[in-house]
DNA sequence: TTGTAAGCGTTATCAA
DNA sequence: TTGATAACGCTTACAA
């Protein structure tokens, strides 16, 4: 609070009257210390307003305080909630976080995440989906001698490098909770191949559907990107089958709210003619109406585990708590769904 | 590409046989370097793969390589715009992005940027609003010597430091859709106050009323939060008026989402009894049924241009282009609107 | 328990 | 046009 905001490690020292490594000693909390040496220059401390410079520590350190999140765009919503469960878990100490979108159709991802990694020398990085799927990015890392911890649909790494959300699981409780409304014609508009979390939600749709004995005829899976354009045409193959099916599952709310678009163009009635579960419970879901059924997964809760893993040990009070690695996905029931008709 | 990414430049000045400084002065393109010299170097560089180390350029100039993005969570859609804008502003250059995300509702709000500020040495930092219409905040910018630049629905500064977008004629503009429609019965959900933008769309919808010659009667106008349940709560206050408004105007598309409930819920349809616009043509706003008219106002490019003034001179190439300081929205119409019933 | 000296990898100063 | 040498602010040996 005093003057100029840049007093260094040897204004403290000279003021108190140590050397600048003792100083050093105060801000790493060095055990080995006199509580009377520690008190006074602390009081220095707090006198100038000194804050150690960052760049100087990362220097000697050889390491930034810094966590990188690596993504490519799955949507606005998921990005911003892993952020702000990032920014929880780094709250009050001296990270930051910088984020690093790649593109994960170029050939050159790995070679410039590599190159970000060389140059940043991040502490660590957090790995969204759907790239936190590829190994060979977590080797590039591990390459790199970054930490990161992966998010995901399921357990792909060590618990210490991956923090999974069970889609599977989920997916299949939506599921049944279709068939208990009476529902037996169930539909499916899958997410992109390639994508883990697409086959794990596919995997659980297919779960419940045998698990019922139900069948699950081909034409009645359609295959989408994620994202609502998609979701119409997705919806278009699906209402056009006969019979209809009564109930459709979606991958994703975008593509959700796409399948409602197709079923209104054709004059049909959300719930009453066709019933809707969404999944991961973005804004559209509860906007859109009626609002959506959904799935959601809890991602500030795991981002802020994820992050917090990255960080243990190098954050004093959090070192002990072991975080979890597997997180639990809810339905949220809306107005999506109705009992089948007749 | 060669061994462990760890030279440094001493290993390229030995290798190179020249001194560091010549090195220094390669990576940093000086002009007074023999080409013969240069060249030697660079072939050296590149053989060794070497890259600066940023921690030690940034002791040693006292200034990070880093961008702040500073914001108090708008909405997702426009964060993530923003970052996008940023980072493809940066891309190909050194900097970094990195977020900070705080709560105006704090009353330490400015003593945490200021000391995220004097932490981190930021080459400089972009505040979105509401934030960035905060007059103190840009003074504790200039205070920690950090460069900044302000994006806004209005100009609160000057050029070099300010990204504005003309809302209160965007939404003039897109009353007088509206107008042209054969609507006069026209109600608005307005912004927080508080908020610039929200009193620039009021203008802007109170000015082209006024210039129609039509009237804005109190009860026509209700407050919102810009949140989707201010929008439901809105809609209903000025559904109840008699006679009923034929059209509404909303400050943005969650609010929007929220008042196409409200009618909705008393069985008006959309918008054969109730046109609709919104504002800021988020994903919400092409997901709903029907699609909504709204505004579409250029964040990706208002951010680019905004980092691009923040790095003017930094970075080789751009430092001629004049980066633009205001830039205009567009009325984007979907289904949302029709003529008045005669 | 504390201090001294030597880095960490870069840029700035000032000669040569 | 180049190069010693001293910063930059901190940490890590290694002594004391």
């Amino acid at each position: 609070m005093k003057s100029e905001g840049k007093s260094t490690i040897n204004d403290v020292a000279r003021i108190a009257g140590v050397s600048k490594k003792t100083v050093s000693r105060v801000i790493n909390r060095s055990p080995l210390l006199n509580g009377e040496t520690r008190a006074k220059v602390e009081a220095v401390i707090e006198e100038l307003g000194y804050v150690p410079n960052p760049q100087a520590r990362a220097l000697a350190l050889r390491r930034n305080f810094l966590i990188g999140l690596i993504h490519d765009n799955p949507n606005a919503q998921m990005v911003l909630g892993v952020q702000t469960g990032i920014l929880e878990a780094i709250r009050g100490t001296e990270f930051a976080l910088v984020v690093h979108p790649v593109d994960r159709g170029s050939p050159t991802m790995l070679d410039d995440i590599r190159s970000f990694l060389d140059r940043q020398r991040l502490y660590g990085v957090m790995l969204l989906p759907p790239i936190s799927e590829n190994d060979a990015l977590a080797q590039v890392c591990r390459e790199a001698g970054a930490r990161y911890v992966r998010m995901g649909s399921a357990r792909l790494d060590d618990d210490i490098h991956m923090v999974a959300s069970n889609d599977r699981e989920a997916v299949a409780a939506a599921t049944r909770h279709l068939i208990e409304q009476g529902h037996s014609r169930i539909g499916l508009v899958a997410g992109p191949h390639g994508f883990r979390s697409a086959a794990e939600r596919r995997a659980g749709f297919e779960q419940a559907m045998t698990e019922a004995g139900l069948k699950v005829p081909r034409s009645l899976v359609a295959d989408g990107t994620y994202r609502f354009e998609s979701g119409i045409a997705a919806g278009d193959r699906l209402l056009d089958v006969t019979p209809r099916p009564s109930a459709i599952v979606c991958s994703n709310d975008e593509m959700a709210a796409g399948v409602m678009h197709a079923a209104r163009q054709r004059g049909l009635t959300i719930p009453d003619d066709l019933s809707i579960v969404g999944f991961d419970d973005t804004a559209i879901a509860s906007h859109i109406w009626p609002p959506l059924t959904t799935v959601r997964w809890p991602i500030i809760p795991m981002a802020r585990a994820a992050a917090a893993k990255l960080l243990a040990g190098a954050v004093e009070g959090e070192d002990d708590a072991e975080e979890p690695s597997m997180f639990l996905s809810t339905l949220i029931r809306r107005g999506s769904v109705a009992a089948v008709k007749g």
